[in-house]
DNA sequence: ATTTTATACATAGATTATCTATGTATATAG
DNA sequence: CTATATACATAGATAATCTATGTATAAAAT
């Protein structure tokens, strides 16, 4: 997460959302979105990314399959049926965290 | 912060936050303080708070002075000179996140 | 030719924020 | 007299991310 480590502990919701209704994404390739998506302020550390996806993995969220493209290895992940729902979850819990902290950073605001 | 860990990282500047513009808290006014504006939903526990305003201290972005008020005893913590500046960049920080979280969210949407 | 950058995975160990649990102490409510 | 609220504090556990390192192929740059 750059330098930046401001919502620790989003990234595994973050991840969830990008696999989001059967999307079909490689590790390289979330990173790579995330930064694009966030137009450069999020970058996943190769060291915060597959041990999230690993743990994502262990927990059942995620199903896998490994590919070979171009000579290099892919190991693709999509949500399992238990993800679908625990995504819902978490992608909520997300917005209403930002909500308290707007209300909060607004109420006090500058 | 409840169960939620979601807002890691984040604590210490809603604490500057709350302290901003010369305001003058004592630490469980903080919690309380922020549990209100939340709606319940931050319940910071002495054992995050404590030792966030004491690196806060340390680093010279909180001044401090104590009192015994009604036999108990208040530290009140205010924004140092420093600290005025740095509450200015966190919340700048912390509120672009939160865009680049709803860039994410909002950009891949369900 | 050779080095750097991009692609693609992985893990070990360090760092750090927050949590749980515990401790002290006074005042008020049940 | 016991629980809850107020008010501080610290030790140690937990967990997420980071840095650093490793393997390997392909393309681009020097």
């Amino acid at each position: 997460m750059s330098n930046a480590p401001l919502i620790k502990g989003s990234l595994s919701t973050l991840i969830l959302q990008l696999l989001q209704d059967g999307g079909r994404m490689y590790g390289y390739e979330i990173s790579q979105r995330l930064k694009e998506l966030s137009k450069g302020a999020i970058e996943v550390k190769e060291g915060s990314l597959y041990p999230a996806l690993h743990k994502l993995e262990a927990e059942g969220l995620l199903d896998t399959s490994t590919e070979v493209v171009e000579n290099r290895l892919r190991k693709y992940y999509k949500l399992s049926e238990k993800g679908l729902g625990v995504r819902k979850e978490r992608v909520s819990e997300l917005e209403e965290m930002i909500r308290v902290f707007q209300q909060v950073l607004k109420l006090q605001g500058a």
